[in-house]
DNA sequence: GTCTATAGCGCGATAGAC
DNA sequence: GTCTATCGCGCTATAGAC
């Protein structure tokens, strides 16, 4: 059952969380939109902190998931890593480019989140930092993509690009817009020539 | 006179935003910091909004300064891009790697800071965007620098990995060491070798 | 599993003395 | 220009009824 209370607190957190970050977001906000009193709240998370692990564990699963959607997709690496570009500027597509990465959104509070918090976005950005790296390596062997430097540290400064990308688009006037052209001249710098996906 | 109180007051509201940002520093810790009590702040800063203005406005003039004298420092182009994304290093390497870019911790926040804020952070944004285009320019024309493609557009690839750069390093052991490797792999994807500054 | 009620605190902001 | 005192609100969290 996708849309117990517990899961609809989870969606509701996730939302506030990407669009106002996490010490923006209050029990009495999830409270009003999930329709129930927010001292309930605490029967399925009894500390902010429970919850906001929670959802992070929840949305490092489900992107995990997407990757791997991208990564069995077809054509070259430099097509997956395309493919791969597009799962975070899908984020500010799909919301009127109002909500960025939540573990982007969560990096900025984390000197309010505890050394937990902390060790669990580290993680996330790992994950994405090890994907990067092999999609580019994917890439430089069947000759769509080219690095020239060390691969592992490009992959972070893609993955940087990314979150530092969206965070910047937001204050545009045509946040994905502005995104889709950034990620677009990433994939130029990354590969000889340009892709189109 | 440089340290009045209401210096001493944007200095220690920069601080906090840079490590805690906006909606975690309050009046109260800025009294603590500044040695006075907190009711005396509005005397200076009637409402916590016209604070952060005045704190960015600062901020951009200042940082301003900083990029005048990268530009008309010697060397190629790809040397003064090199100085600075040292610029944004800086920051990291003298807090420890625990302080953001002001304006990019406040661009996280920006949902809950008003339009006249975004309007500023947009106006930060796309003058560093300027900046960097010239750059890329200057050292296109030395021969220092090679963009294969749009160069307004990657200047803004250049400004976001800048700032997610920062804002991803800060969760890794050694925040400083590996945004310093971040930003010169950013420099060898622009210039045809690795520059050493 | 959700409710009402409340504790206890921190917040931004204001009034008025000095 | 800074102080004391206070207002009114929102916050996380808990207790205990249903």
């Amino acid at each position: 059952m996708p849309d117990d209370t517990r899961d609809k607190l989870l969606d509701a957190a996730q939302d506030l969380v990407q669009r106002v970050g996490a010490n923006a977001m209050s029990y009495q906000h999830l409270a009003q939109v999930v329709g129930i009193r927010k001292a309930s709240i605490h029967y399925h998370f009894p500390t902010k902190a429970d919850l906001l692990e929670a959802m992070v564990g929840r949305y490092h699963k489900r992107f995990m998931e997407h990757v791997s959607e991208v990564r069995s997709g077809g054509g070259t690496g430099g097509e997956r890593l395309a493919a791969y570009l597009d799962l975070f500027a899908s984020t500010l597509r799909e919301s009127d480019g109002s909500k960025l990465c939540a573990c982007g959104m969560l990096g900025a509070e984390v000197a309010t989140l505890g050394t937990e918090m902390a060790a669990v976005l580290n993680r996330f950005y790992e994950a994405n930092h090890r994907v990067i790296e092999t999609l580019l390596r994917e890439g430089a062997a069947d000759g769509s993509v080219s690095v020239p430097g060390d691969v592992a540290v490009t992959a972070r400064v893609v993955f940087g690009a990314l979150e530092g990308g969206m965070l910047v688009a937001r204050t545009a006037d045509d946040p994905a817009g502005r995104f889709g052209q950034v990620a677009q001249e990433l994939l130029t710098l990354l590969t000889l020539a340009p892709l189109h996906v």
